[in-house]
RNA sequence: GCCCGGAUGGCGGAACUGGUAGACGCGCCAGACUCAAAAUCUGGUAUUGGCAACAAUGUGCAGGUUCGAUUCCUGUUCCGGGCACCA
């Protein structure tokens, strides 16, 4: 009886499928275990055999774990919102609707095939609107929500709120140190301020803390498309298709605020059981940093006065802020002890108006003018003072009025609280400091001239509104070897900065860097930039330094502008080199001139008061300095930036919001799902608008709840939908929640989860951030989605070539086309041979387009020439799954495409091997049955009448090893090593003739997750019930397996020479001594004692002479 | 450019914690069965030299550590993936 595969796997399928084999309870008594699957984009070339490699190892996973006692939900769904559909639609006026439909069904009869353990009733599609309702439900969620840094996780925006109307945000400082609130009053607001602001500021300050917001970004923008485009549909400044123009263009547009995650996102790793390779994906994607925000005043006014800075050789001349006389440095010193030494409400008052937090620099024990002052606000003309305790002493207090005066006289207010109002109410303390400044602010127009704060920033008529120029750096201690700043082309500053004589160089540039994707920027060779014609001026030597700017630096990043050091960093080392700026040498004999020093280990030198110190400590030294003189401050920064949320497209998730007045109001959530209308025709909108804004009576259809306003024409990206789907898994069909909280308790985390490395960063970042959300507000007891993950590899594709002899229609061998002219053609490889063309098939290949080819063969054949490419339909490189399927069956396919190698090793394709897989799948149904039928013995002598007596101990020991291989090798992924260890098995079964059923039973248990269909359709045929997915697994025996003795591999010098076969309980001095009887081992010592005789137990001997 | 992988016979790969390099399969060669072919079965197969025993070489390349390195370290080349609107 032949191995009938086609009917044993149709038969059965059909049977799993009438049994409900694979529906899954979320009731049962058994330990819970979640395998998952990246869901597939389902396009519209199909499913090739690249995608099932990682759907067969889950699929092998579950099964073995559900063999091993467990619940296992292993479900499956589409990604099924995305451009491609869209594109599609464009190109040949199919919905995406329609076309997404059709591509599922041809997706799903081929997994089908292939007979994956899928409990289909949970099947979930990110287009459905029964599915989409629950994103646009966690979408308003994010908007309904805060980040609390105090608390540490995200809160709702109510919340926030009631905090703003009793203390104003004093303790929940603005996440975008950008902002500024309206009148430029800078970041912090009171209680009071709150509640006079208009609805719209008070939402455009809420906006500034929900988790979802919406704020201005820059995109690629095709004017001649009329679209947005994505970084790799944009080559060299022109879009793929049709090579037209891009350009950077700033619109609205939705975010996540996944930066407020980037701590947790990074910790979190540790909990997780992920290679250190993805790990570190993240790790670098979330791009952790720690240094300094340094803030350099702006020489001004520009050029003509750099000469006159007097006095440029003593300390802080040519600082923005000289307050005091030629006694500072040593006041200097009083103010940095008393700083050490603050008292608890000097402290308190301290942090909170530290960093900014005011919108004002703020300089604590200040010197001025032989006085120091406890605060100083400068930009405003504001001191603030709290009294010690010795402060209530007459003559003291008699001081202080005089002092009062004296900077009255200068033009400072000075204000005064006592240490009790600070402790007791801080609040309202910075209340009355801010009072203080609005009003200060007023007067000191007046004061603008005063001699007291020579080169001001803020005085220069020009610079008026301009702060300074903010860096970032992670080398502080590098700083006494500023040589020049660079500025992002686009940083806002540029602009006002440009020196009119710089103004057309600095243009050019600007439009010439807006015409580059950020990709080409950073992969950029050349050098390139301009100068601005300003200055900034060094905080600690006083120094004037050149402004550039140059498209090596990110408007993303930090701050967009960083301060360069030649001689520390290789890009500004090129830089300077190129464009001739002199060089600071700050490391001594260390640097040679030549490259930069990346050394972290050196001590700087000729760095002022850093001089002599290594690294680490100079940067510290420097931070500190940095905050005493109200310069800088220490600032951690990270890569990663906000997740741009909207797409300018129609065939995602439409947002539920409105927009009236310039605010967004959510949607009430019993309107959900905001359904996506059907429209005719895709095109994009005007302004860089989506398609939806084309459909006018849509976008305002559903505002009279709010009394007019226009709906949001974007729709959600890609990985809006993916970003919690394997929640939805849990408990698919609720229609009154994404997912019960009983039903996300039970399932909990994805015990094993496996998609492809392509998904590093975007995907399982995103899911990690909404599972976190998620879980701040409550609604899932879990902070990570993923336990375990796995990355299959890529499947390549390998092309195939002919070779058209140029102006013929001959097609010449690969061996012999150098005799020609030729052109290289990709010819199907499903009609190769492994590199002999069929052809015949060649011939009948695209509807007979080469029928009358003539074929110039090299030794009677046609050989095609091979390179490894991505597969894809256009290179004519794909293999259908189902077509291996129909020759060999889906046994032979899922143990073929896992003995391909490791999962997650990426490998070209190749068809050629999966006759020896089906050849094994043979080789064990003989062991059933021979041409004549059943051969499998029983132990009982009847009724069978083919009795086989009791297994042997050979037997046993194959069964025990092949139980103990297939375990080690499932539970470490490692597939293929475990397909041969089948393999093995059954040869080795077949030479001892063995057909008991005692021992082949269990293979069959042990086959079942690779091999399903064979494996069932046995069991049955050996008599039994019931499906093979609940027999009990194989009990591992040590006993069977137990050797006494060892071949040992005998080595002189590392080298194997010789075998000894020894027992195992055998001492080192037995060793030495049989060794050096042995008559090879005697022949390499020539006659010599060995050196040493190293004895390893159960591995080797080797003998060094 | 930056980040992460990978490289072992003619081919896919094995060698799990530094201990016999090449398991298992493909391909190829030889043989059996057959009029013949297919299928199936048996044997051989890293390279070089040798009838053989055996010897030398050998895990991308160049070094290093070690009694011993495919495995660890340093440098380097090539290939693949990602780099924020492809999914």
């Amino acid at each position: 009886m032949e191995y009938n595969f086609r009917e044993i796997e149709q038969k059965w399928r059909q049977k799993w499928k009438d049994t409900q084999a694979y529906t899954v309870s979320n009731e049962s008594g058994k330990p819970k275990y979640y395998v998952l699957d990246m869901f597939p984009y389902p396009s519209g070339a199909g499913l090739h055999v690249g995608h099932p490699l990682g759907y067969i190892a889950s699929d092998i996973f579950a099964r073995y774990k559900r063999l091993k006692g467990f619940n296992v939900l292993h479900p499956m769904g589409y990604d099924a919102f995305g451009l491609p559909a869209e594109q599609y639609a464009i190109d040949h006026g199919i919905h995406p609707a329609a076309s997404t439909e059709k591509n599922i069904n041809t997706f799903r009869k081929q997994l089908d095939n292939i007979g994956f353990c899928y409990d289909w009733n949970r099947e979930v599609r990110t287009s459905d609107p029964k599915y989409y309702k629950w994103t646009q439900w966690i979408f308003l969620q994010l908007f309904k929500s805060w980040y609390n840094r105090q608390t540490d996780k995200a809160e709702p925006i109510d919340r926030l709120v009631a905090i703003f109307e009793k203390e104003g945000n004093i303790n929940h400082p603005v996440p975008n140190s950008r902002f500024e609130l309206p009148g430029g009053t800078g970041q912090v607001f009171t209680a009071t301020q709150w509640a006079a602001f208009d609805e719209f500021t008070q939402q455009s300050v809420l906006m500034e803390y929900r988790l979802a917001y919406c704020g201005f970004g820059e995109v690629n923008w095709c004017e001649a498309l009329g679209t947005v485009l994505a970084n790799d549909e944009v080559i060299n400044g022109v879009s793929e298709r049709g090579g037209h123009p891009v350009v950077k263009k700033k619109l609205r547009q939705w975010y996540l605020r996944i930066t407020e995650y980037a701590d947790r996102l990074q910790r979190d790793l540790e909990t997780v059981d992920w290679s250190d390779a993805m790990k570190e994906m993240q790790t670098n994607w979330i791009g952790k940093s720690s240094g300094a925000e340094v803030e350099f005043s702006l020489a001004s006014p520009p050029t003509p006065l750099l000469g006159e800075r007097g006095g440029a050789a003593s300390p802080g001349a040519g600082k923005s802020y000289k307050t005091a006389d030629n006694n500072w440095h040593i006041l200097k010193e009083f103010g940095r002890e008393n700083r050490k030494n603050p008292t608890p409400a000097e402290d308190l008052l301290w942090q909170h108006i530290r960093n900014n937090k005011l919108g004002f620099k703020v300089r604590r024990q200040h010197t001025v003018r032989g006085y120091i002052v406890d605060f100083a606000i400068l930009e405003a003309g504001l001191i603030v003072e709290l009294d010690g305790e010795y402060h209530s002493e007459e003559q003291q207090r008699i001081y202080d009025e005089a002092r009062t005066d004296f900077l009255k006289e200068l033009g400072l207010t000075l204000i005064r609280f006592r240490n009790e109002e600070v402790l007791q109410n801080v609040e309202e303390v910075i209340e009355k400091i801010k009072i203080a400044i609005q009003e200060q602010k007023q007067n000191s127009v007046n004061a603008a001239g005063l001699p007291l704060l020579p080169g001001e920033k803020g005085s220069g008529d020009e610079a008026a509104g301009v702060r300074g120029l903010r860096v970032y750096t992670t080398r502080p201690d590098t700083i006494f070897g500023v040589d020049f700043m660079v500025l992002a082309p686009e940083h806002e500053l540029v602009e006002q900065i440009t020196t009119p004589d710089q103004k057309a160089t600095v243009d050019e540039y600007v439009a010439y860097v807006k015409s580059r994707s950020e990709r080409e920027r950073m992969a950029e060779k050349k050098i390139s930039g301009c100068f601005t014609g300003a200055y900034a001026v060094h905080p600690f030597t006083g120094k004037n330094i050149p402004i550039w700017i140059s498209e090596y630096v990110l408007a993303g990043y930090g701050t967009g502008a960083i301060m360069a050091v030649p001689a520390g960093d290789e890009r500004d080392h090129k830089f300077a080199q190129h464009f001739g700026i002199p060089i600071t040498n700050i490391f001594g004999d260390v640097y040679t001139g030549e490259e930069a020093v990346s050394d972290k280990n050196v001590t700087l030198y000729n760095s002022g008061f850093i001089t002599g110190l290594p690294v680490k400590e100079a940067s510290e030294e420097v931070i500190h300095a940095l905050e005493e003189n109200g310069d800088g401050v220490r600032k951690i920064n990270y890569k990663m930036r906000d997740a741009a949320f909207s797409r300018q497209r129609y065939w995602g998730e439409p947002f539920p919001v409105i927009w009236k007045d310039g605010i967004a109001y959510p949607l009430d959530e019993s309107e959900l799902p905001l359904e996506l209308p059907h429209i005719d025709e895709i095109k994009p909108g005007k302004d860089g608008e989506g398609p939806l804004s084309n459909n006018e009576g849509w976008l305002t259809s559903f505002s009279p709840s709010f009394g007019g306003g226009r709906g949001e024409s974007s729709t959600m990206p890609g990985y809006a939908g993916s970003s919690w789907y394997f929640l939805r898994y849990m408990d698919p069909h609720n229609d009154a929640a994404f997912c019960d909280r009983k039903a996300s308790d039970y399932w909990n985390q994805v015990d094993l989860y496996i998609g492809g490395t392509e998904h590093a960063v975007g995907h399982l970042l995103y899911s990690r951030m909404w599972t976190k959300a998620l879980y701040d507000l409550g609604y899932i007891g879990f902070f990570e989605p993923f336990k375990k993950l796995v990355n299959q590899g890529m499947i390549q594709g390998s092309s195939r070539f002919v070779y058209r002899v140029r102006g013929t229609s001959k097609f010449v061998s690969h061996g012999l086309r150098n005799q020609y002219e030729t052109d290289q053609l990709h010819v199907d490889v499903n009609i190769v041979d492994g590199v002999e063309l069929d052809i015949e098939a060649f011939k009948k290949w695209r509807n007979g387009e080469y029928a009358n080819t003539e074929f110039i063969l090299e030794d009677g054949k046609y050989i095609c020439g091979v390179e490894v490419e991505k597969m894809s339909k256009s290179k004519f490189n794909t293999v259908n799954p189902d077509d291996l399927v129909n020759k060999y069956g889906a046994d032979t396919f899922r143990m073929y495409e896992m003995f391909l190698g490791p999962v997650e090793q990426s490998k070209p394709w190749d068809t050629k091997g999966i006759e020896g897989v089906h050849r094994f799948l043979k080789k064990l149904w003989r062991l059933f049955y021979d041409e004549n039928g059943p051969i499998w013995t029983d132990t009982a002598p009847s009724p069978s009448e083919r009795a086989g007596g009791e297994a042997t101990a050979a037997e046993l020991k194959i069964l025990h090893q092949t139980i103990k291989k297939i375990e080690d090798d499932t539970e470490r992924f490692s597939f293929n090593t475990g397909v041969s260890a089948f393999m093995i098995a059954v040869n080795e079964l077949t030479e001892l003739q063995c057909h008991k059923k005692e021992i082949l039973e269990n293979i069959l248990v042990l086959l079942t997750p690779y091999a399903p269909h064979i494996a069932e359709e046995l069991w049955h045929q050996l008599g039994n019930s019931g499906s093979i997915l609940d027999a009990p697994y194989p009990k591992f025996e040590e006993k069977y397996v137990l050797e006494t003795s060892k071949t040992y591999p005998v080595a002189i010098n590392g080298k194997t020479r010789t075998e000894l076969n020894l027992p195992l309980d055998i001492t080192q001095q037995e060793v030495e001594k049989l060794v050096q009887e042995n008559d090879i081992v005697l022949k390499w010592l020539e006659g010599k004692p060995p050196k040493k005789v190293i004895y390893v137990k159960n591995r080797m001997i080797n003998v060094v002479v």
